[in-house]
DNA sequence: CCTGAAATATTGCCAGA
DNA sequence: TCTGGCAATATTTCAGG
């Protein structure tokens, strides 16, 4: 499906998306108008879906994560629900999960306190939610989004 | 600590980290060399950790999002065992939580099949690891590592 | 911390293979 | 899908405020 090539272009950017084309180039051995022909079409196929700045969160007041098991409400309407959720600022990630027919959030506050304020003014308040169960982060060894490629 | 123009760039930069600085510089209305100094000095201030490109994991038969709670054996070396479950490919984060005193993984995988053969090959094998509870993801409505900076 | 100028490098387009 | 050429842009450094 992608070509050795491609998947080369895509670890280089993995590493380092915001480097110029033309030293991609160099690095595989192409000429940067096919790097650049490339990339083009693995945007335009939605194989690349965009590029980030990775900031580091302690600068932000954002050293918290924190993971949330959110149960909803026999009645609640599951879809609704888990686009309320997406919307809070600090909430990261809303999977639907297997364990229990719940969401489990991924958030990031200053801290413990800022989190309290999270649960009980965004989330335990919000109609179609029956409870929460939080879990602390203490300590992370890994966190990318990098997925692996072949 | 950070003034309101990087704060500006690094929005932009959040958005769509590959763009010309020099397209950073008529957004934000300063000269293309000062929007430079500032991003560098981010970058060496560690404010800026990097840069990513965003991949699409089902173009890259990574469709399969599970977290895993790992129970270490009461004399498990914990430090140990984190960089030993960092160090696993498809093991995207490596958590040590309040909750049971132990490991909260995020993993992708291709499909539940490679994420059972991840659990019983690689974790369950590990001499420090006693137990492990996965909840796979069955949808995900929101997945992104983007903090909120003001 | 900024601007503006100048040298160097890159991008993006196109023709041709 | 590639290369190579070329014009338009962008990057980076530096002097000066």
């Amino acid at each position: 499906m992608i070509d050795q090539k491609s998947l080369r272009i895509l670890k280089i950017l993995q590493e380092k998306a915001r480097i110029p084309n033309a030293e991609v180039s160099r690095q595989v051995g192409l000429a940067p108008s096919a790097v650049l022909e490339r990339i083009r079409k693995m945007e335009n196929q939605g194989i690349i879906d965009g590029y980030e700045v990775r900031l580091n969160p302690e600068r932000f007041n954002r050293k918290q994560v924190a993971f949330i098991e959110v149960t909803p409400k026999p009645d609640a309407y599951i879809p609704d629900l888990g686009e309320k959720l997406a919307a809070i600022a600090d909430v990261l990630e809303v999977h639907y999960v297997a364990n229990g027919d719940g969401f489990l959030l991924k958030v990031r506050t200053a801290d413990t306190l800022s989190l309290g304020n999270l649960l009980q003014q965004k989330i335990n308040t919000m109609k179609e939610v029956q409870s929460t169960k939080t879990t602390t982060v203490l300590s992370t060894t890994k966190e990318t989004s990098r997925i692996t490629i072949e």
